[in-house]
DNA sequence: TGAAGTATCCGAAACGTTTCCGGTAACGGC
DNA sequence: GCCGTTACCGGAAACGTTTCGGATACTTCA
């Protein structure tokens, strides 16, 4: 058996309420009698008893994760990662162990998000990846455990979100191919149930109308944020559409499907067509053209998101809504026309 | 305050103890009042409080992880991303929730791995990215806590491993380059602290012998797994020894760093020396050249060292060492000598 | 000398479960 | 009419902590 709080009483001959004082750093305890319980404690090597004391106090010290993209699909755009890796490290510092929720089997679909929060006894929760018509996010709306969504700014108690400025990164590639001389400028959006994608959508409809570019419906297809979705998408549009010279997408993914599609029915880019995505996934920068993408810091959002969960869980002010800049970056997949 | 089990108790007019019996599913409880005891729960959107469960049977249904690859140095090469997502979805298939320790941090640094296990009472752990050097290592023998260690084979009890077939996977590479009429083949492998390393290094020589070619200690750097490490390893070796035509690298992400060292010097790949890497990650399928490498399954690794774990968690037998087979995978950065 | 204050400690209850041990009632067989 | 069996249920202890409300003894000051 693992030592209790008990041993060490018996131990330190004192009862177990100055031992658990004494170890809890209270100050109404003899230093003599602390020194020689900290020093049992570790020739004991006592660990306590996180159930039991969680039992009482009603904190975990544990974040839940509620992730999506947690999955073997989601392997080449490893933004759900690199958004783990940050909230990993802040909740690191900052004392808090991380718990993977899974969401997948068919056995916790069917619990509550609610139920899943309370069983597992989580403080609080970090959600991505959630469609708006997930029935989820009714119940994190009106359920009270404080939660963080990454991308989805909700306007609620105990909700904080965190996102990029995806309508200024969205006008940063459009304005950026605009600049560079096109005119007819096609995009690839991911699909109408993201909230990411209808404010790169306003972002790509504002540098038009800005630059007097007339938003031609037509040129707009879903591509569901998939390498084959892109693929598609860009065939489909650049034949119906031979006048298309650019194409926003909406993901690098997406894009990096778009430029083997464009290929195969014999369009080159950037020659024929340029592309720009959004992101700025790790393949961007490696494969053929390198890819003109809109930067997102993955890792700085989960780290903040983890950041902004504990100030919420430790009483602490928060703003509930944090965007973080989105960035150009120009590497080879568009053409400067004339 | 969320209802409890004594709630439903006072509201089905029975006790604590027929609740809990209920609830649970045993048999010695009426089917009326089991109904009874079951709508009413469901009424009161109960749910079961983990913390004073899991005090007095001492499981808790949770794995622990402790992964070195959870970083923001390893984003590029998500290897363990991979593996993470398997073992997301088999722990997830068989009701297991997966937590993650923090071994970053300093505070948590300090603790012994017995009582990190301990306070948290996951009831197993997995292990990944640990040197053969780190001290955690020795603990972890030692302690008797269930865990299964990713590609480091201890012969302990209550320890299981699964790994790649490394011997194989770096013979079938370097075999792979002898065929392709190469005869200089240096090898930049990792750290002398890591188990992969040893095994691929052993692959290497075993392939050599077996095609008459002499082993030559120079002709092998370590590239730490870094793109930087891979990227001076190759300069230093092309330029010591001109002679060599082929480099195996120990790891996708240091061939990537051996492409841009090489095209640094004026060597192009494969046209002047040919390299194939390890581990097939997402970006080797895009880069330029496309990488020749040796595929690992890892989402398999993740998938199958969960099962492993829950086996022996659950007094299944298990076979505690696991190799998956390596397989080479062709693509355009060796040449075939005439 | 006595009262008030201070430093140090303890007993017991509480948290929400599970489980051991036992009890009652009904019923069938002899 | 008695006994053994079966079906169902409850009391209470236990798990390892924290915390509330004192209690004791020693010091200090008037």
């Amino acid at each position: 058996m693992t030592p209790t709080i008990k041993d060490i009483a018996k131990a330190a001959e004192v009862s177990v309420t100055t031992v658990s004082r004494a170890l809890n750093g209270y100050t109404d305890v003899n230093e003599e009698t602390k020194k020689k319980i900290l020093r049992i404690a570790d020739e004991l090597k006592y660990s306590p008893n996180i159930a039991a004391r969680s039992l009482i106090v009603k904190k975990t010290k544990t974040l839940g994760l509620l992730l999506s993209g947690i999955t073997r699909s989601s392997i080449k755009d490893n933004i759900a990662f690199e958004i783990l890796c940050g909230m990993n490290d802040r909740s690191g510092e900052l004392d808090y162990d991380l718990v993977l929720f899974n969401t997948t089997s068919q056995k916790q679909r069917m619990k509550s998000y609610k139920s899943l929060c309370l069983e597992r006894g989580v403080d609080g929760v970090i959600i991505m990846g959630i469609r708006l018509d997930d029935p989820y996010l009714q119940e994190i709306v009106q359920s009270s455990i404080p939660c963080v969504l990454i991308d989805i700014p909700l306007a609620e108690k105990n909700v904080g979100s965190v996102s990029t400025d995806n309508v200024s990164g969205a006008y940063q590639a459009t304005e950026h191919l605009i600049r560079g001389g096109h005119k007819h400028i096609g995009f690839i959006n991911g699909h109408a149930q993201a909230y990411v994608s209808i404010k790169r959508l306003e972002g790509y409809r504002l540098a038009l109308l800005d630059h007097d570019i007339e938003y031609r419906e037509e040129f707009i297809a879903d591509g569901s944020f998939s390498e084959n979705g892109g693929y598609e998408s860009a065939i489909m549009l650049a034949t119906k559409h031979p006048e298309i010279t650019a194409l926003f997408c909406a993901s690098d993914l997406m894009a990096i499907g778009a430029i083997q599609g464009l290929k195969n029915i014999g369009k080159t880019v950037p020659e024929n067509v340029s592309i720009v995505g959004f992101d700025n996934i790790a393949i961007s920068g490696y494969c053929s053209p390198t890819l003109t993408t809109i930067h997102q810091n993955k890792y700085d959002m989960g780290y903040r998101a983890a950041q902004m969960l504990v100030d919420m869980l430790e009483g602490r002010q928060v703003h509930p809504h944090l965007t973080l800049p989105a960035e150009l970056v120009e590497r080879q997949s568009v053409r400067i026309l004339s």
